[in-house]
DNA sequence: GATGATCGTAAGCGTGTGTAGATGATCCGT
DNA sequence: ACGGATCATCTACACACGCTTACGATCATC
């Protein structure tokens, strides 16, 4: 009943799950920024750069700099809205996809060893959970 | 099969658990790195301020500004200790542990909010599996 | 006793982060 | 056609962070 609070439990393994993951990142060449972004992008459709920073919670004038570079790199392309030429359409280039690809395997398999000692329904159960909790504070 | 990663639902998660936390420790004048160090304070024994650092991962340097706001608000005491004069023994006071039994409650209540919604085995089987992956990164 | 190591402290450095204008292009309502 | 609003961008700023160095006090060892 006196466990630890939540936030100690979170922060801790969040910095284990961070650590495990940047070097998969820096082989790739990408920041931790960088990587969600390329997420965000897979997952939403045609973003406007505003709407990619709310989705990421990057700050939108920090996520220029990371735009940049990857448009650098061919791995994400912007476009004028042909709707509305203010906006600039973000899309994710068929290398970013490469990339990510690459990326997100090399993690899913980090993942699947950091939980492969809890006990399998516990697993399920807190995969569960953590999305529900993490669907629901959006 | 393809949920997203641990990164991203932990940090989403731990975000809003900050956000929930704040007002808390905002009312009791303190910040989550003061909040942090009672805490450790609590479980730990007579601990030097670098064992207190490491307990906390906070750097050492930037413990010490903390403990100052805090013993100025006469929550910890600072001793010299008679074993070896170099070390200074940070304890936690009775005012100090007055507010962080307030606070502490205060946060139990709301995590209980927050995990309300969840079916109760799957809350069980989340907190069990937190805690043991969170013990074992240490 | 002299030397080297350890602890708490202070100050400086580089980085990452959010905020606040200012600008140019563009859209919208009148 | 005009004025106000919106978007991406740039610049400058303040701030918190962790890391490094330096210093005085103290201990441990020879």
């Amino acid at each position: 009943m006196d466990r630890p609070e939540l936030g100690f439990l979170l922060s801790r393994l969040m910095r284990e799950v961070m650590a495990r993951e940047k070097p998969i990142l820096d082989a790739a060449g990408l920041e931790m920024w960088d990587y969600a972004v390329l997420t965000a992008l897979a997952e939403s459709d045609a973003p406007t750069q505003a709407q990619l920073a709310a989705s990421t919670g990057r700050d939108k004038t920090r996520l220029i700099g990371n735009l940049d570079r990857l448009e650098a790199r061919g791995m994400v392309a912007r476009e004028p809205d042909p709707a509305d030429r203010r906006n600039r359409i973000v899309s994710l280039t068929s290398v970013g996809a490469k990339v990510l690809r690459g990326c997100r395997d090399a993690i899913e398999a980090m993942e699947a060893e950091l939980l492969a000692d809890l006990d399998p329904a516990d697993r399920a159960a807190f995969e569960r959970a953590l999305t529900a909790l993490a669907e629901r504070s959006r």
